[in-house]
DNA sequence: GCACTACTTTACGTTAACGTAAACGTCAGT
DNA sequence: ACTGACGTTTACGTTAACGTAAAGTAGTGC
């Protein structure tokens, strides 16, 4: 029903619940409450798994903030836009060299399985 | 001559000093010395740049270690070496997680860029 | 009514990855 | 002999991202 409880989003991402509140303490997420109860929406979901993205992506909290945010229109200022616009273009940027980063590392990856099955081989073991 | 100083390596990568004795405190390079003045062969440099990538891939500093420390064949027992292919594996799983993420978040930004874009042009300003 | 469970706030503690400052050695150039 | 530029060690400081404990609230089952 479109409604979730700290502790559901907790393991449903398999963080804490302090991990949660952490993440409302900056200003990430602003989960509505009922008497003093949090109550996330699918929205407020929807911002835990960008943050937890950014995360596995090495990307600061601060970070993942500015980046959340740009998926909001909000602010229709035209510097603002621009600005918005460099910042994605900067990220990109980031992003294309990660994606350099994994494919390096992921042939020296192969490259140092195929020594370790050829050490096994001339073991004789298997 | 394959041979470099600590302030060269420091301004080719653009970290401190400060970073790079840093990775041999934790054992993560071993420099030789000429009288106790660092010397970084290229090797050491290499080792230097697999931390750094790394570091742009999120992974931590123990993290590097052991996977830089798969490139050595050094043991080779054969447990050792079973291990090493399972690590290897599980660093694969989440390198391939890294690359769905990316691949997201580009579509995102993407996404964000182009209503930016609209929002300018809506404003008749350019 | 009482235990149980899930939620809350407040606040101090911890770890990784360096920063920063102090105090000193060594060699090249003037 | 003095001044930089570069190197060294030692050691305390800092920031981010939570962990952890204490103490309280609020509904649910029996």
């Amino acid at each position: 029903m479109a409604e979730y409880s700290i502790s559901q989003l907790s393991k449903e991402f398999d963080v804490t619940t302090r991990t949660i509140r952490h993440y409302e303490e900056l200003g990430l997420i602003k989960p509505a409450r009922r008497g003093q109860t949090r109550v996330y929406s699918p929205s407020d979901r929807t911002r835990l798994r960008l943050i937890l993205r950014g995360k596995r992506l090495g990307l600061s909290l601060e970070n993942s903030r500015e980046i959340i945010d740009m998926y909001e229109p909000g602010k229709t200022n035209v510097e603002q836009l621009k600005k918005l616009i460099n910042a994605i273009q900067a990220q990109r940027i980031k992003l294309n060299q990660q994606l350099d980063d994994i494919s390096n590392l992921l042939t020296d990856l192969n490259q140092a399985e195929a020594d370790c099955i050829d050490a096994l081989k001339s073991t004789g073991q298997h």
